[in-house]
DNA sequence: TGTACATCAGTGAACGCGCGTTCACTGATGTAC
DNA sequence: TGTACATCAGTGAACGCGCGTTCACTGATGTAC
């Protein structure tokens, strides 16, 4: 990923240049060392360049929180369009999910935390809400065609917690798995155990193809 | 928390306090915020007083990480202990784990993080593993109990990964309820919800309260 | 086609700052006699 | 009980470092005439 040559005066696109190195350095160097020096001398350009089109460090990091909620979004949606059943499709959308965590670790370190990114950037906000709204239409969907009872807000958030937590712990995983003399997993596969325990328990725990009659209920 | 008065030369406990002003830290600033100086600053002794206890910010942050291990196994091992039923343990291994992550989000926030703290410690892993071989084994139980075809590591895992997505989100989820106008829910309860999913999700889909015959099994 | 000028994109030297680390020190406590 | 000494706990001045930010600059591109 490091230009080293000195390259031309005007760069092609620098302020995407700019990104892909900040997610390089997070990758690898972590949050806690992240600086606008050192995306610099990744993208081989002066120290400065940075702060020219970015304005400072978290302007940079919320434009690559943006990027993140942006390939989040395309991903489910890709991954949910053409899909009938509502169930199936929030399954998709979870493996969807887990795919973007782990393609784009750096992206997904910065997605969430607010101390650390302009919360307040409308583009974010919006790119974020538009990435959770699929998911939560997805599950509205599913309450009104199998159980009416859902609360959709909260299932959401059920939903995208449990795929966050996946995310985030795969690094520990894989950590433990060295501690414990374990081999490593298919990251996707436990993804795909994991929408469907989700499904099964917003559906409740005697899930049918056919909707019963569950009429009396509080 | 923060000590202004000179006080005497020889503090008390200054390795308590120093953790204690470490955690104040990273909660109210964010661990990128954090320094040995800062703690100090707190604390109110010299700017390195942190150092002669701990060495380094690494050092003082692995220490955070095990108290917080120890406050999670000393919480769950307290609310496991005495429940018969396996099945309902590990909801309440839960609720507690829940509960260390909502009261003590400073630690929580050091817990899992490799790149800033020293993970070949040997009293951090000690105590990481504690508090996980607690989750694991009560999952065993259920697995001897209940269905043995539960992948008993893997499971653990799936567990810990969903309430600890559930720890990680909540401040998210704050946020996103000021930003969708809608009110904060109660953590613990969701919790709750989670761990029944969890379990109804291992049990398989149709669980019952009496093991069933399934001795043919690879 | 040529020239003058404006604007854009990136440079690099300079600055002040907070940080971690070192180190000679000092104040307090414990121990030997 | 008193004195000398060792050890422990914390100090504070000093240092070098990487950082973000500023700013006058320069090289390249676009536009008007």
């Amino acid at each position: 990923m490091t230009v080293s040559t000195p390259g031309p005066y005007h760069h092609g696109d620098l302020p995407h240049t700019l990104r892909a190195a900040a997610v390089d350095v997070i990758v690898d160097k972590g949050l806690g060392a992240f600086s606008l020096r050192e995306v610099a001398r990744r993208a081989g350009v002066s120290h400065a360049a940075p702060g020219y089109h970015f304005g400072d460090v978290r302007g940079l990091l919320t434009a690559v929180a943006i990027e993140g909620f942006e390939t989040l979004y395309a991903e489910t949606s890709t991954a949910a369009s053409g899909v009938e059943d509502p169930v199936e499709r929030l399954e998709a959308i979870g493996r969807g999910y887990v795919r973007v965590g782990v393609r784009h670790p750096g992206h997904c370190e910065v997605m969430f935390r607010d101390d650390v990114v302009d919360a307040d950037d409308a583009h974010l906000q919006s790119a974020g809400l538009r990435a959770y709204g699929l998911l939560e239409s997805t599950i509205a969907d599913i309450a009104e065609s199998r159980n009416p009872d859902i609360d959709v807000t909260d299932a959401a958030r059920l939903c995208w917690a449990m795929v966050q937590g996946l995310v985030q712990l795969r690094a520990k995983f894989t950590q433990l798995d060295e501690v414990l003399g374990l081999t490593s997993v298919d990251v996707e596969d436990r993804a795909a155990r994991f929408t469907g325990l989700i499904v099964h328990g917003l559906l409740g725990p005697t899930p049918r193809s056919e909707p019963r009659d569950r009429s009396s209920r509080s």
